[in-house]
DNA sequence: TATTTTTTGTTTGTACACAAACAAAATCGC
DNA sequence: GCGATTTTGTTTGTGTACAAACAAAAAATA
């Protein structure tokens, strides 16, 4: 009796998880390279939605970058302590913190644009233009 | 000037490497509601190729569930805790350590098929069978 | 107004994920 | 056979990711 038999033609080959799993690794490496090291993908996420919004609260900075609210804390601590990111107590509402981008972390998102659109553009290099498209549009989907 | 001129038309949404965190953050969840909480992914993926392979080296296992040194360890020694997995010394090869899964593995990976293929479904679900089939194969390119 | 509920942020604990540095054993090239 | 290289496994350190439990403040409701 092979133990194999217990998976009824399972295969791990077979599953999305395993290759959203294997393809994010890829994405992970390629940040790496050619963002430096300096910046984590999700730093980078805070960073550029900092960017984008000057001012928020940092549970929503969490949430407009699809992280929780302990994971965006340790986020917005390392910048904090980097100087690319500032804190301080809203005064409109004693329980929040609002974020802001210092000029340092804006520099940083100046430098970092050509690196992360690079980023992406290798990320989905073995793609013609139309399959980058379908594949973005199939993930939007299942996220 | 708007502090986001420096993102130049850059946006979070249009990359691929946040759709496919927010992919796996939804299917991680999947994963734990089906799962019952006592299995995670990654220790799936190990215990399903194991089946699979009988027995192997931690670091061929690692190479085939696509975790590296470090990673499949930690997974191997929390398996091997729980009595899910059993590791000896390889007898021709003094550097290997060999894995297999015991009697209670195989039984945790019978009870986990069903399961493990309700969560692909699911994870897959807001996409017609032909794109998900495309999807499958766009991921695996990019994998 | 007073009570309840929700939102916001923090802390702790567990589990990937990987780089870097290291040691031991096997293999390769000569 | 022997030195160089590769493979295998371990350890340490940093950084997500999230559950659970908690406290403080605000908002909703009775």
């Amino acid at each position: 009796m092979d133990p194999g038999s217990v998976l009824r033609g399972y295969r791990l080959e077979d599953q999305v998880g395993f290759y959203l799993r294997r393809a994010g690794q890829r994405h992970a490496a390629i940040f790496a390279g050619q963002m430096g090291g300096d910046l984590t993908p999700t730093q980078w996420a805070a960073l550029v939605k900092l960017a984008e919004l000057h001012s928020v609260s940092q549970n929503l900075l969490g949430r407009e970058t699809a992280m929780d609210a302990a994971t965006i804390k340790g986020v917005v601590d390392r910048l904090g302590r980097r100087g690319l990111v500032a804190t301080a107590p809203d005064p409109d509402d004693g329980r929040r913190m609002l974020v802001s981008i210092t000029p340092e972390g804006l520099a940083a998102v100046g430098r970092g644009v050509a690196p992360a659109t690079a980023i992406t553009a290798e990320t989905l290099e073995p793609l013609d233009p139309g399959e980058q498209r379908s594949l973005l549009d199939l993930l939007r989907r299942i996220a």
